[in-house]
DNA sequence: ATATTTTTGACAAAATTATTCAAAATATTT
DNA sequence: AAATATTTTGAATAATTTTGTCAAAAATAT
């Protein structure tokens, strides 16, 4: 139930590493990462592969995280929101079965 | 199971509309409208509310098609998609119970 | 064939989102 | 408690995305 935030905080802190290194890993400045982990900003995709492989963590399991973070935001707010999300997943389902 | 565009240019056609009278009312470029039915465009949630006004439908149901569509483009091509729409299904529903 | 409607795509404007940077705040070590 | 290291903040800017306009092309209807 953790949001990709707080899952890469943990798993940072439980190797005791400074903002620092693991943003050069990134390529990116630690402000930007202090920001994801503390969900004031959005990863790319590409970081999250990057951090999936850092912390050796499954990466399917990161980008869930990360993606369901980003569909709360969008529903965020709104009345409809459970709704909204229950139809998705079926037109996503009817979609897989029409795809070639 | 119908998205937003499709349904709102049955609706237009049921009445015989020209694309340039709905689009006036939304006060919108009727090229824009045309993408929008099409799929090609998100309409507003603004211009949303205004067409189940227009058309005389349930508001929250016109919300739905368009907010599920929303969804559905932002997982498109994830292996993980159906697992993210229910990961965020369960996380929005944790905050419903712990928010004011 | 003419008139009407719809679609297309290039372009510009506006809005949103991302990034950088340095200073301020916080935490840790000595 | 001072010094050092880390983290957070926010303002300025940059980059990207979204939104709308327009006119011409394509499609459809009369």
């Amino acid at each position: 139930m953790d949001n990709l935030g707080e899952t890469i905080r943990k798993l940072r802190n439980q190797k005791k590493l400074p903002l620092r290194t693991v943003a050069a890993y990134l390529d990116i400045d630690q402000a930007i990462l202090s920001k994801i982990e503390r969900g004031q900003r959005n990863a790319s995709r590409e970081q999250v592969v990057k951090l999936a492989e850092y912390f050796k963590i499954k990466e399917s399991d990161l980008l869930v995280s990360w993606l369901s973070d980003k569909l709360v935001y969008e529903v965020a707010d709104e009345d409809v929101a459970l709704k909204a999300l229950q139809v998705a997943e079926e037109k996503v389902k009817y979609n897989k079965t029409k795809k070639k």
